[in-house]
DNA sequence: ATTAAATCCGAGTATTTTAATAGGAATTAA
DNA sequence: TTAATTCCTATTAAAATACTCGGATTTAAT
C-alpha cells in the first residue's frame, strides 16, 4: 500500500515546476537538481505528466516545461494518477471498468471494502489542489527564511 | 497503491474463518479449499494474524484457527494492517514515528498529501468491522442461493 | 550555418519485493 | 500409536521497481 518514487518524486517535480515557473519554462535540468533527483529517471516522470495534459513540453534551446493548466484546475489526484495509474487498492471489475467482470461477483463481499478504501483516497487526493500546495510552499519559505535551501536528498 | 496478495487473501481467509466457524476450530486446509489458496501459503499469513492477535491456533489432530475476539471487536484495518503492514503511502517520519526523522520536514509540503491519504484510508478500514462483513456475506448467501458455493479462484 | 541546450524516445539492467514452494519439527485428539 | 494439524524456517521463480544509457530531434542564440 505504498506510492513508488514515480508518485513521489513526480509530485514534487510539478510542484517545484509550479513554484518556480515565472516567464520561461523550467528545465528538467534544473528540477532534478533542485530535487535531487536523476534526470534521467525525472525524464520517464514528466513524460507520464505531459501524456496525461498535465505539463507541457517546450523542445529546443531554452526550453523546459510548464503547466499545461493553471494550478487551481490541477489536482494532486489528477498528478498522482498520471504517475501511478488508477489509485485502487486491488484489481476489482467493480472498481476498474477495463478489468474482466469478476465470476465471484455475487458472493464478494470483500468488495465494498475495496469500494471504500478507494474512494477515500481519492476523495483525499482529489480535493487537494496544486495551488494548494504552491500556497503552503510559500507561507513555508517566508518562515524558514528564502536563504535555507534544499540541499539534501529528500525520499519523501 | 495496491494491496499485495497478503492483504487480500488474508481478509478473505479471516471472513471464512469468521462465517465458518461453529463450535469447532476451523482447518487452515479448509479455509484453503474454499477459498482457492495455496495451503502453505496461507499458513504464512495466518501466521501474521496471528502475531497480532487476531487469530488464535490451536495445535495438534481437530486443531484449527478461531478468532481470539469477537467480530465487532475487529476492524478490517487491524486485519489488513496486520497483513501489509502500517498503511501509509510513504515512508515519511511525520507519519511513521519509526522512522528517522526527515531533514526536509520544516520545507516539506507534500507531507500534508501523505497525511490526508493515510488518515483516509485508516479511517476507512477502521470503520468496517468484520462483523459488517460477516453479516453482508449472510445476507449475499441468502439471495444467492445456498447451494451456490465457491468453485472458481478469486483474485480480490 | 553552426552550436549548444534542451526535449524526446526506447532499450537495457541491477535490485528489491512478491508470491509462492518445500521440508520438517512439535503438538494433540482419537 | 497414528494421523491430523499447527508451527517454523529456508529457498526460489517471477515480477516490479528504480534506475542508467545512448542517441535522435528540435530550436534559440551566435
Amino acid at each position: 500500500m505504498k506510492l513508488t518514487t514515480r508518485g513521489r518524486y513526480g509530485l514534487r517535480a510539478v510542484l517545484d515546476l509550479a513554484v518556480n515557473t515565472g516567464n520561461e519554462a523550467v528545465s528538467l535540468s534544473e528540477i532534478a537538481e533542485r530535487q535531487g533527483i536523476s534526470m534521467n529517471y525525472l525524464e520517464q516522470l514528466i513524460a507520464k505528466l505531459k501524456k496525461s495534459g498535465i505539463v507541457q513540453g517546450i523542445r529546443g534551446a531554452q526550453g523546459g516545461y510548464v503547466l499545461a493548466m493553471p494550478p487551481e484546475e490541477i489536482s494532486v489526484g489528477d498528478i498522482l494518477r498520471a504517475l501511478e495509474g488508477d489509485l485502487i487498492p486491488v484489481d476489482c471489475s467493480e472498481l476498474n471498468s477495463g478489468d474482466t467482470p469478476c465470476i465471484n461477483s455475487d458472493t464478494c463481499v470483500t468488495k465494498y471494502v475495496w469500494k471504500r478504501i478507494t474512494d477515500s483516497i481519492n476523495d483525499a487526493v482529489d480535493g487537494i489542489k496544486l495551488s494548494d500546495l504552491v500556497e503552503k510552499s510559500k507561507e513555508i519559505q517566508k518562515e524558514a527564511g528564502i536563504a535555507e535551501a534544499n540541499k539534501t536528498k529528500q525520499t519523501c
